[in-house]
DNA sequence: GTACAGATTGAG
DNA sequence: TCAATCTGTACT
């Protein structure tokens, strides 16, 4: 069942909790879908928080979504070469998102699917445990870039998140965000990291 | 127009 | 420990 808008619209830090252990589904062009489990997010709630691209009430042409209703994607490129999945959250003017970090692809068991993934990703069998588990490498392996940005998660026949499992409250780890550190020890030391403990697909620092 | 640094990654 | 790689953003 396809996660809708209410979902998104609560408060971001319980929305970026409440993702872990959603399903999210991507739909090529050949008609082959992949899955992969949410294991690890960061919040980012501006205009308070210096860590978020939305500084200040800061909007740019790049950061435009990150105001939309909850629901939609965020996407950017850092460094030059690594996108990273955002999803808006809250009401429609608040600069609030939150970043799918980490996912634990979800493999089927058909020929047919194995060929996909191995189109998509040269000698994959050896390196699925570590194709998602990083903000840039779930990107690729999703086939996630520009072209996504402000797509809607609740109508999008691209890309969309289902209900998975429920992740207990104790076997979820809040953690500082990683590579903030500019935005000073006040807004660095925010416990605003979730992933779920003892997940082996959880980026490693 | 030009400089600069980044919500990362993987190699050495 | 460090380079790759490039665009948005800020500043001249």
């Amino acid at each position: 069942m396809r996660l809708k808008r209410s979902f998104y619209t609560q408060p971001t830090l319980k929305v970026a909790k409440n993702l872990l252990g959603q399903i999210i589904c991507r739909r090529f062009g050949n008609g082959r879908i992949l899955r992969g489990k949410i294991v690890e997010t960061e919040a980012y709630i501006g205009p308070n928080d210096k860590a978020s691209h939305a500084i200040g009430g800061r909007m740019t042409k790049r950061n435009l979504a990150e105001f939309l209703i909850g629901g939609h994607i965020y996407i950017y490129l850092v460094y030059g070469m690594y996108w990273q999945f955002n999803i808006s959250t809250s009401k429609k003017g608040k600069p609030e998102c939150v970043l799918i970090r980490a996912i634990e692809p979800i493999i089927e068991k058909s020929p047919k699917s194995e060929f996909l993934i191995s189109k998509q990703i040269p000698n994959h069998k050896s390196q699925i445990p570590k194709l998602t588990n990083g903000p840039g490498k779930l990107c690729r392996y999703l086939g996630l870039d520009k072209s996504f940005y402000g797509e809607d998660l609740v109508r999008s026949e691209k890309i969309w998140l289902e209900k998975g499992e429920k992740v207990r409250s104790k076997n979820i780890i809040a953690a500082k965000r990683i590579g903030i550190d500019y935005a000073g020890k006040y807004w660095a030391s925010r416990k605003w990291r979730f992933y779920i403990k003892g997940n082996k697909w959880v980026s490693k620092k």
